[in-house]
DNA sequence: ATATTTTTGTAGGTTGTGTTATATAATTCG
DNA sequence: CGAATTATATAACACAACCTACAAAAATAT
């Protein structure tokens, strides 16, 4: 049943999204609540009756962000059996993150809170922990790989987990400074030859 | 001789490294002039006297920085005469100034001004346009082993332009992540591996 | 020595951003 | 219907950040 009281004329999830596109394209500091506020189309009262205020808003954003990444190239890493379609499908995954939104592009868990002042340092700390879990499930597929028997003796999980997650990073920056998805998806196939000298003959 | 007036009880020139610092490190809205002031050691006035105002100081700053991008990476890049040689020295390079610094990591010109509020945007273009003459510089450089029958014809300067600045880029970020020098260097072999195909031999 | 010039420190002005008080509108419950 | 409850809009508060008047201090020039 609906609640008493005077119902809400936007929609909470759509508002959220709006949010997220803002705060993706502009990062935490960068955007104002007045921006948030226009995109939503409400007025600051009602947006903050939402959502609480700016810290428990992005808060709410980077876990819906973070909902999109566990679909998208996370699932794409642990979903094939073979590390080497795993690590494909997971670069391509991120470049259509990368290059699939309006507006926004780049990654959110990147760029969004960088350099934040003092009082706002829990975003840049959470930021990087999710940046951290990441480079664990990096490392981890690989791992899972060695003991598949799928990587040569001389592979190396932790080095290979650091290159891997320097060519996303980097894509990712790339992507905010314009590239085409045709130049991140070159840059891609360089870095997927690295792996190749490490992949066992089938 | 000296001029008129009292004389500045700081030195210009360390007080500008020292807040190229702080840029370095928090970026451009995430540094406040107090932290500035503070780095200097002086009060606000005489900062204001000596360099103007923040934007003007931020200017400044990224001139400075730029100088040992030039002296640094740049300069390993078109020095060696072979473009493998050159393109190793430029990464290394690139990892001295990611990791060299105290207190300080990562490259100013790619995480000082990210996202900036509108009336900043100046500083996120002048960061974006060295970017893009940096690339330029690599471009230049692959087009010149081009040039030399330094590689084979099926190397494509523009593709291994982009993928070595996702590279430089993305050891750039796990730098500010807090990556070790080793693991960077690392990812640098990997990196440098994917040119090796399309080296002629000499 | 006095005037002139420039720096320094205190203290405060101005603006922008996050947030909220208050009154009004829209809905449900009894 | 009236009471209760929640959302909305206007308007304004609070605080922090950038910047600057003003007066005192420290040097040079005449």
């Amino acid at each position: 049943m609906a609640p008493a009281g005077r119902p809400r004329t936007f929609d909470r999830d759509e508002a959220l999204k709006k949010a997220m596109l803002v705060f993706w394209d502009k990062g935490f500091e960068g955007t104002t609540m007045s921006d948030i506020i226009d995109a939503i189309g409400m007025k600051a009262p009602s947006v903050y009756a939402a959502f609480g205020n700016k810290d428990a808003l992005f808060d709410e954003v980077v876990q819906l962000y973070a909902g999109i990444f566990y679909e998208g190239p996370l699932k794409a890493l642990n979903s094939a059996d073979d590390i080497g379609d795993a690590i494909e499908h997971c670069l391509k995954a991120h470049i259509e993150m990368f290059t699939g939104q309006e507006g926004a592009c780049s990654c959110l868990l990147l760029t969004a809170a960088n350099n934040c002042s003092p009082e706002h340092q829990q975003h840049v700390v959470s930021l990087r922990n999710l940046r951290a879990g990441y480079k664990g499930a990096l490392l981890a597929r690989f791992k899972r790989a060695v003991a598949d028997g799928q990587l040569t003796d001389d592979a190396n999980p932790e080095s290979l987990t650091e290159f891997y997650a320097t060519c996303i990073q980097g894509m990712a920056m790339c992507s905010k400074d314009g590239a085409s998805k045709k130049s991140l998806l070159d840059s891609c196939e360089y870095a997927l030859g690295v792996l190749k000298p490490f992949l066992k003959k089938a």
